[in-house]
DNA sequence: CGACGCTAGCGTCG
DNA sequence: CGACGCTAGCGTCG
């Protein structure tokens, strides 16, 4: 056996091809050496390779070596095709240069009908969506995140490089494997296969054999690994830069990172463009005083400190009848986030204009077409055994998770964040909005009935792809009406609050079967319709708050949304095609 | 062609 | 920081 092969299959793409490429002397006995003794303790940690590893170890190393040998011979085969290799790559090169281009790298992956369109026309609107975000998401807020790893400024550089590599290894692989002699026009026709969708991806387990039309779409919206990758990188030392910062004012030195929003719940589609941190305040003792303004409806509060010496900073925000000012405090952590940025230098990364009402800070990376927008929202942490009396009647999960479930919920804390609510034009400078983001986030993890839903060994279940499916209706149709601001109003959290009452209206796993997708999903968005055609949409937590009021969305722009949902049904969801 | 195994990498939790 | 879960994506096998 030779001994770089053991080592070579674990290490990063770039890697992989410097050895292929022949620098292997150089890179391999370092390598060797951690690999040595990472295959000595990380065999095991893994769940769910570790009997494999462990044969692999002993005696099953044949197996093992099989693949990395023929993955090597195949790149290095491959190796004196490197010109092939840059004539069949235009697209992923194109790709590399667009770097920061969140979706570039997706492009090359998706498979399915619509695809070249997707190229022309997805790009903007993902774009738009980008930028528009704020103003239309704003309401879905919160979530903790978690202390990712630190990124050396090179980070960027290695993505690439790692982006690459991984790419030429793959085409490397399939001209190896197709014939080593007559690969260009292998490649080219591998290409074509893709682009027209030609290429199927397997179901996952479980799956049935039956070809619904609605998972090929779905395939489309999953975000890309290295795409992934890349922008989770930029997040991430953005992030940790700035709560670096943050924590340096008295105030603000308690804060912690939570990750929130559709990004952290596995729930994001397209493209990961989008990102919601949240910087929460751990703990704090405060009194919370219902603001009795009509359209409150029982989410937005004052707040008054309770005597809590760990947060006795925060009183400097507070105004003289003592409530806490969210503007305030909110202000104050953007001018601490422009100075930050202002000393970035080194990343493309600016903040975007203050909104008013917005309760968040919105930084992008990037400059257009590929932006990636992080929204930091700053919030409160509070216990409290009952919540508060607006939600007593909500969170009606019995039938679907149980009352244990619904008991141990009830006892996690809640947030606050800095929004603001409105009275007619204006808004009430120091209100905060309740926010559920980590219940949210808990109830799409463990969505399902039994607690094997979707593990390794449980059944998996469709509910969340219905739940991106039903997003990505949204968001196709407000692209393409929006010109008009015809449908502006309408989020990404009605549909999220939609789907939790249909997760509850149908609690059992067998209601998701992962097979019925289709049948799956047409029963969410006829709920959808029933609740626009209805006016009527409970906040999941308040039930007292109803997102589709007459006040709060137009007449005439649900029934217009009836109307072209109900068209694109007829229609068969062309617009998913587009 | 589909089922399945396996890896890489991110995020989370203790 | 380490263990682990999950997703994406590739490869193999029947």
């Amino acid at each position: 056996m030779e001994p770089g092969a053991a080592v070579r299959r674990k290490k990063s793409g770039q890697k992989k091809e410097e050895a292929a490429k022949g620098e292997k002397g150089k890179a391999a006995p370092t390598e060797r050496a951690a690999g040595a003794a990472k295959g000595a303790t990380e065999a095991p940690k893994k769940g769910r390779k570790g009997t494999e590893a462990q044969k692999n170890q002993s005696s099953g190393e044949e197996k093992g070596m099989e693949r990395k040998r023929s993955s090597r011979a195949k790149s290095e085969g491959a190796k004196g095709q490197e010109a092939k290799e840059e004539e069949a790559a235009p697209r992923e090169r194109a790709a590399g240069a667009a770097r920061g281009d969140a979706e570039a790298p997706k492009k090359g992956r998706k498979g399915g009908q619509g695809q070249e369109e997707a190229k022309g026309k997805a790009a903007p609107r993902e774009r738009a969506a980008g930028a528009a975000k704020g103003a239309t998401e704003a309401p879905k807020k919160g979530r903790k995140g978690g202390e990712g790893q630190e990124e050396e400024e090179g980070g960027e550089e290695k993505g690439v490089a790692k982006k690459r590599s991984s790419r030429a290894k793959k085409q490397q692989a399939q001209a190896g494997e197709a014939a080593p002699g007559a690969a260009p026009q292998r490649q080219e026709a591998k290409e074509a296969e893709r682009c027209s969708g030609a290429r199927r991806k397997s179901l996952p387990r479980g799956a049935a054999p039956a070809s619904p039309a609605l998972r090929p779409v779905l395939e489309r919206l999953r975000l890309g690994r290295e795409a992934r990758s890349e922008a989770a990188d930029q997040v991430n030392q953005l992030r940790d830069r700035l709560v670096r910062a943050v924590k340096k004012v008295p105030g603000f030195k308690t804060v912690e990172v939570f990750g929130a929003g559709s990004y952290y719940e596995g729930a994001k589609i397209c493209s990961p463009n989008e990102f919601d941190i949240m910087l929460k305040i751990p703990e704090v003792r405060l009194e919370l005083e219902s603001c009795e303004v009509v359209s409150s409806s029982g989410a937005f509060h004052y707040v008054k400190l309770k005597r809590d010496p760990a947060n006795k900073e925060l009183r400097e925000f507070c105004e003289d009848n003592e409530r806490l000012s969210s503007s305030r405090m909110l202000l104050g952590l953007r001018n601490i986030i422009m100075d930050e940025v202002k000393k970035m230098a080194d990343m493309n990364v600016s903040v975007e204009k203050k909104r008013p009402g917005s309760p968040a800070v919105t930084i992008l990376i990037g400059s257009p077409p590929s932006v990636i927008s992080v929204d930091i929202i700053l919030a409160l942490e509070f216990h409290h055994p009952k919540w508060c009396s607006s939600t007593e009647n909500g969170l009606g999960i019995e039938e679907w998770m149980g009352t244990k479930v619904k008991k141990s919920l009830r006892s996690e804390p809640l947030y606050l964040v800095t929004k603001n609510v409105k009275d007619g034009k204006c808004f009430i400078e120091n209100t905060w909005r309740l926010s559920f983001s980590n219940i949210e986030k808990m109830l799409l993890q463990n969505h399902g009935q039994t607690k094997t839903c979707c593990e390794i060994k449980g059944e998996k279940c469709c509910r969340k792809d219905c739940l991106k499916l039903l997003k990505y209706l949204l968001l196709q149709l407000k692209t393409k009406h929006e010109n008009r601001n015809q449908f502006e109003k309408f989020c990404s959290y009605h549909v999220k609050t939609a789907f939790f009452h249909a997760c509850v209206k149908w609690p059992k796993d067998s209601d998701w079967l992962l097979a019925n997708l289709d049948e799956c999903f047409n029963r969410l968005l006829n709920y959808f319709l029933d609740c626009l055609k209805e006016a009527k949409l409970p906040h999941f937590f308040i039930p007292g708050f109803n997102l589709f009021s007459e006040e709060r969305i137009d007449r005439t722009k649900r029934n217009a949304l009836v109307k072209t949902i109900e068209k694109e049904i007829n229609n068969r969801f062309r617009i998913f095609f587009n």
